[in-house]
DNA sequence: TCCAAATAAGTGCATATACATCTAATAGGC
DNA sequence: GCCTATTAGATGTATATGCACTTATTTGGA
């Protein structure tokens, strides 16, 4: 019979726990760009796959459809992206807007900072087979 | 100069991705139990570790203060789990309630499956690594 | 003793996450 | 061409996450 402490191994509290963490320094070190972690992210996945639609976008980011519906809420709101009507009228095309571009820059900047920081930290053959590790887990258990 | 495709390799966005994919399988895997992974992962901290306040629990689930505060919120209002004032009048006490008890039970049992799955899934070599380096993550930059 | 610093917790705010469900539009079989 | 199944997206609801700020209590130095 499995017991409360047990779970000290659990894939899935050690991975969000993981995550809070990294998470924290990132939104950190992006915060001066006006960009969190998540953010920073989509406008980066729309950048290199403009023009593509929100279900398209979802499965790149690896998101629920409608998780990421209101993620571009905040993006939308501060003018960095667009979302207008595609060819095929039930989609809709996302697009980095003239102003997205700038801000999206500078963050890369601060991206990269912390990026380099974290490699260091945690030295380069741990963070690639972390990076190996997490790839294989999307690839073998990624529900969209 | 980098670019928005090399966030590809974002520690950041790679350890989130990871952690919607393995949150939704333990998600459907905990639903029959009334749980979620997250409320799963306290309730078996707080098995663990009870009596203890919100601050030291905060710090076991590497978790922000205020996220833990209410997070505990539908526990509570459930009957799982009781918070009530410590010693140090400033301090509250967090501890499991006679009803959550067989509450935890199930979902250790649904747990415990769902854990099996994902380590066959992956391998076990493979998932001891992803535990090792997650852990050896969190050590590394646990903000808390 | 008294008061400032430190500590514990809660609240306001904004965003992230996803399931269930709904509406609109296209695709495919007849 | 028409009707059904499928697909794209948005919305309702609930929970997760953490920063900035506030309140209450304890600690520790003068």
């Amino acid at each position: 019979m499995a017991k409360p402490m047990d779970t000290i191994n659990c894939t899935c509290f050690n991975i969000r726990k993981a995550a809070r963490a990294v998470t924290q320094l990132f939104d950190q070190a992006l915060k001066p760009s006006g960009l969190n972690a998540t953010q920073f992210t989509a406008l980066a996945a729309i950048a290199s796959t403009e023009p593509i639609t929100i279900t398209e976008l979802s499965r790149v980011l690896v998101m629920d459809r409608t998780t990421l519906t209101r993620n571009l809420n905040p993006l939308q709101k501060n003018g960095w992206v667009d979302v207008t009507p595609g060819e095929d009228r039930r989609t809709r095309t996302v697009s980095l807007t003239r102003s997205g571009k700038p801000v999206l820059s500078k963050a890369m900047v601060a991206w990269k900072t912390m990026q380099n920081h974290v490699v260091k930290t945690l030295g380069k053959s741990n963070w690639e087979e972390l990076l190996e590790n997490l790839s294989y887990t999307v690839k073998r258990l990624n529900p969209y």
